[in-house]
RNA sequence: GGCGGCUUGGCGGAAUUGGUAGACGCGUUCGACUCAAAAUCGAAUUCUUCGGAGUGUGGGUUCGAGUCCCACAGCCGCUACCA
């Protein structure tokens, strides 16, 4: 392959314009206070995700986004930004300490030669980066300021009134102890069980641990003390700075579901025998003051809950394993049962504790709790299913509200109390439905529908199946119904024409929503629960069975009845329905002797539309009493058994029920829906001292400690004697590693660096910290750093600073709303989560402290997808589709490369590599190259006799070069890369095939084609005699007048189908065109015999002609 | 289980946001050049019983639907006892 003839000499100039760009610093951007620095021009800050520098290379999926960030790079450079795009190395990092470990090589050794092999590789593809500002978080001058940033956090603290980090130097001078400043640090030290795996040798993350374990490496649970950050005081700010950025909405709900808000409360819980006095949360700051250790803490067990409003139906509570009051509260007689039980957990992974979850386990403590509603005495359980890291660790367990619990309650036969019933109301249907042009129940389109109106809308047809809804007369007063509808009738005369969604929504609120909400609040006598009407109405349904009309589904409800039936041909609904109505209504006032309306006037029906809508009712009908949370008499419920569909549940409810719904057996709750019974709940409780109204994250703090040697060491030392922490000072910065021979892992949880004796007694009286920072802290600001790499006084100067998060007039081509600091960043998901959200986190945190003027560093996000190998399958060494770019770079060329990355599909979506792709678009750069240039008999290249400088006579051929600017123009600001290429590709196609290619026209397309194959276009351009280089021209604008044509195509449709296309002038007027349409034998042809009903005239685009 | 994404020729993918479905490229076929091949250039290429049919399936809205609405299915990704 590589011996193959070079369609044209990449090989020769693609190394000779790399060379140049570098030796000319062609993309080098200025800095305030540069000689050449213009204030005048905007910023343009873009930013790829800077790589790890791993042996392995570079893979082809790095050049993707690289690419794409190229392109809008050199294109903005050329419309007049001043542009950023800078690249570094993530150097730090776990593979080069193992490999450095194994092969007894200094990982800065590893690490330099991998940065080595990755640049040459980066600059083989002539990416136009600036790398004077090129960093690498192993720098000593970076280390520097990441330990500086460190010390910010650890100075700092969250004020809670502000909603800002402060230092801390403020709450010394209000006097707060030593004691209590070191409790509030945004960085601080903490006792806890982490994730400590043996043979690494190191604490993770609980994010990293899967990927370890995936690796082969063990990870267990160990207490162990541990650098936090305290994350969690962001996690609010986290969720509502996201929304003004311009990030995938994906991206955007996975970070917000990572923080895991949730609204609910926290339940304290007496444990009897033990006098509480008021309840007092143990672990919430009160008031904005430190933490005080609560007194009775011991004596109340507190639950978080979502759903308060289930209060009364909370028969046990349940306590992580690990919650450190179980064996304070544990009885002599359960002792031995909970202790083996929680060794069994503990020796129990995460992934076990958490796949085999199907089955429940746990052990009675021997304990009770009161449930401070009413006072009950409930059981306290341990089990491994409530986790010790979400919420407080225990939980009231609601079973006949929440799957987990039910399943629970089960299995140790604990009592399930229903406190929420289903709210009633008509099944979801299809809104936008004229249900009667089914085809389904009548193929030939020709359907014999009746409408009568009695009340509300009563579609017939015959034959058909419906689904019907009535309700008991008392279950809604007449008066009241009436006046809900004039208020929907006075509303819907306030709101002509067509609703938008939210009106929708309020019109469904003002009427149907009032209807269910009234029914749902169990108004009315419910008379149906009485078994023997229910039974009236069982039997007056089961009647006519087979004879009038055959049931699918029916059940009778306390205040309702749901029936699906098919009715026989010549059947009328509104019969039928009238006679099972009086009919029951005569015997259900005989049976309970009374005299009076017992059915509303109104029903609900509508047509079944297919066998599929046919099963969703059935469903409903069948699972109806269980989702109210009611039951209903024997026979009171029918499903027909024919088709697949679960049997019929008879009396017994479906438990659990966790939707929303109306509170039942709940005291003063009672009747009211779930959103109202949790507000009410709350405010009860909090009169009571009985609990609190609570947010609750899933977001945990932030664990900053590893135990390894190649990482930040932490600029801190302890007090021998007093065992407190403090800064070293910020003149002693970088803190590097002592040189060590041997940086094995010890097994000692302190890692490595104790073994530096020397480095470690920092004086007598104190010695260093031997915990380093874990790879995320170099990844968090690098991006503030390429803004002022040689800085040796800040982090980021001051005035390049604001240069760089500055908002110019006119840059809105990418993100319009410029809050942040870097307008574009490119990168995989994986980095959805963790890196982007640590890095808002410390990017919040300088901006609090005065360091930054932006509050988010990151205006818009592009995921690009992943690309597979050739089999569709993802690239992977064992499965050997692995493609490498030096080889595609040395077969095709790196424009190649680049071209072909970008040509395969949208940048964002997950595509499969094709070689014979690369030699298409190899083609497509040689069919340039070659309307420019032309081999003589020797096989030389010399510039084509075609190209010639004159002025461009041909109108269609100037027309597609205008259109190409546009439209790459166009492309490039909505990174429709492939689109844009394949312009480019019609452009070069019209070039080749003109006589004459004129030079200035040719000069255009090689222009915009420039930022996407660089070396082949200024080659070119030199070759025939164009200056300056491409790089260094303005971006050419498209000429409008090009693009217009005095005559143009347009299409003509008979009833929607395209039938001829006629030309007609380009301002025509509608009836010329009209007239135009209809004149063409083809159109005569279609419009023979039938008469033009209606004429829609698209201007520019087509005639549809409706005609029956 | 939850959340998110995707579904258009033999393949990768276009479609001006409701207006000619299949741009561009790959592959395939035919032709030109050539002793021949490669390379290059040109033509054709959704299916079709030549009436039409056709964008995962079924319905709906519309003069007109790949695009909007409803329901369903199938793939892929992330996440998982989050109380």
């Amino acid at each position: 392959m590589s011996d193959r003839r070079k369609p044209f000499p990449f090989d020769e100039f693609e190394p000779r314009w790399q060379q140049l760009w570098d030796a000319e610093k062609t993309f080098r951007t200025p800095n305030p206070g540069d000689a050449d620095f213009d204030a005048s021009k905007p910023k343009f800050y873009v930013l790829d995700m800077f790589p790890y520098p791993s042996g392995a290379g570079l893979h082809v999926g790095h050049p993707e986004g690289y690419t794409a960030t190229d392109i809008i790079g050199r294109a903005k450079m050329r419309q007049g930004f001043n542009v950023l795009h800078p690249m570094g190395w993530d150097s730090f990092g776990l593979p080069a300490e193992q490999y450095a470990i194994k092969t007894g090589q200094h990982p800065r050794v590893t690490t330099e030669a991998n940065i080595k092999t990755f640049k040459r590789q980066l600059k083989s593809l002539g990416f136009g980066y600036d790398w004077d500002r090129e960093i690498a978080t192993t720098d000593p001058e970076y280390v520097r300021w990441t330990q500086w940033i460190f010390l910010q956090l650890y100075k700092s603290y969250f004020n809670e009134e502000t909603g800002k980090a402060a230092p801390v130097s403020e709450l010394e001078a209000k006097g707060w102890t030593r004691e209590q400043i070191d409790a509030v640090r945004l960085a601080y030290i903490h006792e806890a069980p982490v994730n400590w795996s043996p043979d690494l040798g190191t604490v993770l993350a609980n994010e990293e641990v899967e990927e370890w374990k995936s690796k082969g490496h063990t990870v267990e649970r160990r207490p162990l003390k541990q650098w936090m950050f305290r994350i969690t005081k962001y996690a609010q700010r986290l969720i509502d700075e996201l929304d003004p950025l311009d990030w995938p909405e994906g991206i955007k709900l996975l970070q917000k579901n990572w923080i895991g808000r949730s609204e609910g409360a926290e339940v304290h819980f007496d444990i009897p025998g033990i006098v509480s006095p008021t309840a007092v949360d143990d672990w919430t700051e009160v008031d904005g003051r430190p933490p005080v250790p609560s007194k009775i803490a011991e004596h109340v067990i507190t639950a978080f809950t979502t759903r308060p409003d289930t209060l009364f139906g909370a028969t046990y509570m349940v306590l992580a394993p690990e919650h450190p009051y179980v064996s304070e509260i544990t009885t002599a007689e359960q002792k031995d049962a909970v202790e083996s039980y929680i060794k069994a957990c503990a020796s129990k992974s995460d992934l076990e504790r958490g796949d085999l979850n199907k089955d429940k386990s746990g052990v009675f403590t021997g304990a009770f709790a009161i449930n401070p509603v009413n006072d009950e005495q409930i059981p306290i359980w341990i089990a491994d299913y409530v986790m010790m890291g979400y919420g407080t660790g225990a939980i009231m367990a609601v079973p006949a509200h929440d799957e987990r619990d039910f399943e629970f309650a089960k299995k140790f036969e604990l009592p399930i109390v229903p406190v929420v019933q289903r709210s009633t109301g008509v099944p979801p249907v299809n809104p936008g439905s004229p249900t009667l042009h089914s085809p389904y129940y009548d193929p030939s389109g020709n359907i014999p529908t009746t409408a009568t109106e009695r009340n509300l809308p009563h579609w017939q047809q015959d034959g058909r199946s419906y689904f019907v809804t009535w309700r008991l007369a008392d279950s809604l007063p007449q008066e009241k119904l009436n006046q809900w509808k004039l208020e929907r009738a006075e509303w819907t005369k306030n709101h002509p024409g067509e609703l938008t969604d939210d009106q929708q929504a309020e019109f469904h609120d003002l009427f149907s929503a009032r209807i269910d909400d009234w029914l749902d609040q169990g108004m009315g006598s419910c008379l149906l629960a009485d078994p023997a009407c229910n039974r009236i109405v069982a039997s007056a349904l089961r009647h006519f069975d087979g004879e009038r009309y055959d049931l699918e589904a029916f059940v009778v409800m306390p205040n309702h009845v749901h029936v699906a039936v098919r009715l026989h041909e010549g059947e009328d609904l509104s019969k039928v329905l009238h006679s099972w109505k009086s009919f029951t209504s005569k015997e259900i006032n005989k049976a309970r002797e009374t005299s009076g309306e017992v059915w509303q006037d109104e029903s609900f029906d509508r047509i079944i539309r297919s066998p599929r809508h046919l099963g969703a009712v059935r469903k409903y009908i069948s699972e109806n009493p269980a989702k109210a949370g009611t039951t209903v008499d024997e026979g009171g419920l029918y499903v027909k058994e024919s088709n697949g569909l679960p049997p019929s549940t008879g009396g017994t409810p479906v438990l659990p029920f966790s939707d929303h719904g109306t509170a039942i057996n709940s005291g003063f709750l009672d009747g009211l829906p779930t959103a109202e019974a949790k507000a009410k709940m709350i405010d009860w409780l909090e009169s009571e001292g009985k609990g609190v109204r609570r947010i609750n994250y899933k977001l945990r703090d932030w664990l900053f400690s590893r135990q390894r040697y190649w990482g930040e060491p932490f600029p801190l030392i302890w007090n021998k004697q007093t065992g407190e922490h403090e800064a070293i000072p910020e003149s002693e910065l970088p803190l590097l590693q002592p040189d060590m021979e041997d940086f094995k892992p010890t097994g000692d949880p302190r890692g490595p660096l104790v073994k530096a004796t020397d480095w470690i007694n920092y004086t007598d009286q104190f010695e260093r910290e031997t915990n380093t920072m874990p790879q995320w802290a170099g990844s968090c600001w690098y991006y503030l750093r390429y803004c002022d790499p040689r800085n040796n006084d800040r982090f980021i100067g001051e005035d390049v600073e604001s240069y760089w998060s500055g908002t110019p007039e006119g840059q809105s081509a990418i993100g319009n709303r410029q809050s942040a600091m870097v307008d574009l960043y490119v990168g995989g998901t994986e980095h959805a989560v963790l890196h982007l959200l640590y890095a808002r986190f410390w990017h919040k945190v300088l901006h609090d402290l005065g360091h930054l003027s932006t509050n988010e560093p990151f205006q818009k996000l592009v995921n690009q997808g992943l690309i597979l190998g050739e089999d569709g399958q993802k690239m992977s060494k064992s499965r050997g589709n692995v493609v490498n770019p030096d080889e595609v770079v040395r077969d095709y060329g790196a424009d190649a490369l680049r071209l072909y990355e970008m040509f395969m599909g949208p940048l964002t979506e997950v595509k499969p590599w094709q070689m014979k792709g690369v030699e298409g678009v190899s083609r497509f750069l040689a069919r340039v190259w070659r309307v420019a240039m032309e081999q003589d008999q020797a096989g030389e290249w010399t510039v084509s006799s075609k190209l010639q400088d004159v002025p461009c006579t041909d109108k269609s051929l100037l027309k597609v070069v205008h259109e190409t600017i546009k439209k790459v123009t166009d492309d490039i600001a909505k990174m429709s890369f492939n689109t844009a290429i394949s312009q480019m590709m019609v452009c070069t196609n019209a070039f080749t095939a003109a006589e004459v290619v004129p030079m200035k026209e040719f000069t255009l397309l090689l222009s915009v084609l420039n930022p996407f194959a660089p070396h082949l276009t200024e080659e070119i351009n030199r070759l025939i005699g164009g200056k300056p280089q491409l790089a260094h021209q303005p971006w050419p604008e498209h000429d409008e007048a090009a693009l217009i044509e005095s005559e143009i195509e347009i299409v003509v449709q008979v009833n929607g189908k395209l039938r001829d296309k006629i030309t007609v002038a380009k301002d025509a007027p509608k009836e010329d065109i009209e007239a135009a349409a209809q004149a063409t034998d083809k159109i005569q042809e279609q419009l023979a015999g039938k008469t033009v009903r209606k004429i829609i005239v698209v201007p520019g685009r087509l005639v549809n002609i409706v005609a029956h």
